[in-house]
DNA sequence: TAAAAAAAGTGTTTATTAAACACTTAAAGA
DNA sequence: TCTTTAAGTGTTTAATAAACACTTTTTTTA
């Protein structure tokens, strides 16, 4: 078989832009850089990045990610690839959007502060450059519908947490406040929880349980074909 | 503001790849085209083609569906960007995943034949090149989300049809079997439909009653927020 | 040291939605 | 006129979702 290369079309530049999701235990946050060079220098945007030859793309999410960040193995999925024609007004270039949710105590804070990168409460952050607002709420969107159909929050908490934490993070995704027994019996019945014999202090005199997630027992359930829709 | 351009980045090549389905009143079908050039000359793959510079990913999924059916203003949806390093081994080429729902009287039958492209029924398709199969495995997750949340399936059916079609559809997508009488007052309680006085006589003696989309009616109940959970 | 405050923890009832189920009707063809 | 074939039509039961309020624990304060 002969290679045969396609060489007379056209290339083009291609970016990965991150939407990186945090959550502050009472409200999701957003991971954002002030640009550091033209078009639109000074102005907030996603953190982004080329593409090179040898990557697939989400390895150059993983890069651009670990670059800011300092974090390896972040749960990342790709969004969308966004093409207008003069979406960036420097060069032709398409971009692929990717959403990662990380623990938001976890990052290198010397790191995001080099790369003038700041958390902003999804409610209060700014304007973004080109179509950078639109993947946003794309990814919010995605966000909430995972939320509804698999566990995907212990991505954005820490190791240990209380019930309480739990139900604000999913009403911080979902937008609406959720009934506290029926959150929890629904939570229950998934059966991927451990109870801890700790208690954490922090936010009542009473104290509340510390849990943390089951992975084996998720990914028994997984397989089965178990679904975890909210 | 100077626009600086970002010149030493590496550009790709990228394609869009289209996934069509089209159904025939008892199976979905998949529209393929044996491949006329290398690399893997002679194997069936989905068509496709390379972005334009001057295009977005929309218009040039929609040149290629044009080009090989003669239709125009089809439903059309980006699925996913795939990147592997090595996916085409004739050049560093990332595609675009579409997916198109057709109505599989209506396209032209000549085209299709000149550009030997030919309809399969999706449990008989042949194995197709490169990361293609996975294309279609994604594109086929896709429909059977988009079919249990809102009534994607018209674009998918004539103009005209009647209720047993319309669940035969449904079944195929599914893939599953469905109760006439559940599918029936679900659906009539979505209140989409328009029933005609024309019956259809082609498969049975009684005749069954044709309906159509009520367009307008599902405008505005998608504007007032209505659930179309199947 | 008793009362107040503050959040944790815990079940039941009711409403809604999904699933299971079978007979009658109409018309053509034998 | 009897047989055949698919169309058409409601009700009952099961499962899931939603609504709802009081008790417990411990610290702080009067």
């Amino acid at each position: 078989m002969t290679l045969s290369s396609y060489t007379n079309e056209d290339k083009v530049l291609l970016a990965v832009d991150c939407i990186i999701f945090g959550f502050d235990s009472e409200e999701l946050k957003l991971l954002l850089v002030k640009r550091g060079f033209e078009p639109e220098k000074g102005k907030w945007s996603l953190i982004g990045g080329f593409l090179k030859k040898e990557e697939n793309l989400d390895i150059a999410a993983a890069r651009v990610l670990h670059h800011l960040t300092g974090l390896h193995d972040i749960y990342m999925e790709q969004l969308y690839t966004h093409s207008k024609v003069d979406r960036d007004p420097a060069d032709r270039t398409l971009s692929v959007a990717y959403y990662a949710l990380i623990d938001i105590a976890k990052h290198d804070k010397e790191l995001i502060k080099q790369n003038s990168a700041q958390w902003f409460p999804l409610k209060k952050a700014p304007e973004l450059i080109f179509d950078h607002n639109e993947m946003v709420k794309r990814a919010m969107a995605r966000l909430k519908r995972r939320a509804l159909s698999k566990p995907i929050g212990f991505e954005l908490l820490p190791e240990k947490f209380t019930m309480r934490q739990l139900q604000k993070l999913y009403e911080a995704i979902l937008g609406k406040k959720l009934d506290k027994r029926n959150f929890i019996s629904k939570f229950n019945s998934f059966d991927i929880l451990i109870k801890l014999d700790e208690k954490d202090m922090s936010s009542s005199k009473k104290g509340a349980f510390l849990f943390k997630f089951d992975e084996e027992k998720y990914s028994r359930k997984v397989e089965d074909g178990f679904n975890f829709k909210i």
